[in-house]
Order: structure tokens, then C-alpha cells, then sequence
DNA sequence: TTGACATACATCACATTGCGATGTATAATG
DNA sequence: CATTATACATCGCAATGTGATGTATGTCAA
């Protein structure tokens, strides 16, 4: 019954789409997550990490780490070209999810 | 990355949601849902099945033998009050996702 | 100074749920 | 007569999010 379900299978691609602005390391992605959705989506880590290494895994990303002084190293990932590539199609098949679910949400 | 995790936890609502319209059988639940969503939901029967034993046994929907004689027999279900009050929450909580989701998938 | 909290990474057991395979049985169709 | 559609069902497997736990540092107020 929780939300929980529904986020499944929309991490990764949400990631990708966030990674299209601009490199953001692991945190980082959870707080605008949550800014831009309102709270709707807070991505826990235990669900966020192992997300990042499957796509890293899977060439879409690629992890650097970097060491500022201020703060702690950080881990920024950045779109690799066949990232690029992905964003396009997955973003493709959700937008396609939510018209599938509109038409059968709309009341006949 | 196939579309499956997608669903995942979206068949229950939209279920509930196709038996706002009507009593309905399985096998029709599976066909409409294809036919509306011009072929975006394809419930498998492994899917369907245990979850509508997961409603009847929440107490959400609730099943009845219907034995004809031109057709083979047919397990027709009906929203129960319960029911009709989970569609409500469960709909507006899969409204919420979409908005979440559109939120993100807008381009900054 | 000390304790609490946010930051920042990570891993693991567990729960949930969809898929494919398989099974049973009847009706319709070529 | 064989194949396909209908109509129910169950089971092992795979995928993924959650909560718990661990490590470590920075910040801020009491």
C-alpha cells in the first residue's frame, strides 16, 4: 500500500534526468529530489547508492571523487555519452507510463 | 530496465479503479486495461491473479462464482465500501506520483 | 566542551510485487 | 482434429525500495 511500489523502476531514470543539468554527487541528488517534488520523492540511501553503482556499472555514469576542504570528499557522478543516449529513452518510456495511467485514472 | 518495475504498485489502484465502472471478471480486467491503455498495461495472469486475492483478502473487493451456460465460469468482483473508499485515497496518491514525476521530468 | 544533528559515503537482510512457466479445463475456430 | 482463446490458479525467480547499521567529519547550541 505505501509509496514505495510506485517509485520502483523511476529511480534510475530520475537520476539520469537530474544528472542531464549538471554533475551532483549522491546527497545531493536526494535534497533536490526532494526540493523539486515537494517531498514526494526522499529517496533513501539504501536505495540511492546501490542505484548509482548499477549505473555506474552499467556505463551510464561515471563517479569522480573530489576533495574540497570545506567539506567532506564528495562522489560527483557525470553522464557518460551512452548516459546521454539512455536519458532520452527512459525519460521516453515514463512520459508513456504516465499517459498509459492517465487514460485509465480518467473516469469513462 | 524493462518497463515491469514500472508497474509495480499501480495494478492494485487501477483495478480498484476499473471496478468503479462495473463488476468485472479477471480475464476482462486484463483485456480493458490493454484496450484503454492502448496496450501499455499487459497484466500477466501471475500478476493479476494473487493481487486480486490480495484485495478480497483486505477486504477491498470481494469475488462471487458466476456460472453460465454459453461461457465458462467466471469469478465476477465488486468493490465493497471499504473499496470504494480505498479508490479515492489510492487514485489521489497515484495523482501525487504523476505530479512528483512531471516535476522532475520537467526541463529546468 | 560536549552532545546533537546534518553531511556523506556504504552495505545488508527483508518485504513486496511483477514475470515466466506450468497446470487444468472448456469453448471456438479453422 | 489441432490450435487458439478463454478463465481460473500457483510457484520460483528477479528486481528494487526500506530500515537498520556502520564509519567519519563538520557545525552549532547548551
Amino acid at each position: 500500500m505505501g509509496k514505495s511500489e510506485l517509485l520502483k523502476g523511476t529511480t534510475e531514470t530520475l537520476i539520469l534526468q537530474l544528472l542531464t543539468e549538471r554533475p551532483m554527487y549522491g546527497y545531493e541528488l536526494i535534497q533536490t529530489a526532494r526540493e523539486r517534488s515537494h517531498g514526494f520523492f526522499d529517496w533513501k540511501e539504501g536505495a540511492l547508492y546501490p542505484c548509482l553503482h548499477r549505473l555506474e556499472g552499467d556505463g551510464l555514469i561515471a563517479g569522480e571523487w573530489q576533495v574540497a576542504k570545506e567539506s567532506k570528499p564528495r562522489k560527483y557522478y557525470t553522464l557518460t555519452q551512452a548516459g546521454r543516449q539512455a536519458v532520452t529513452e527512459r525519460t521516453g518510456e515514463l512520459k508513456s507510463f504516465i499517459q498509459a495511467l492517465n487514460l485509465l485514472l480518467a473516469q469513462a
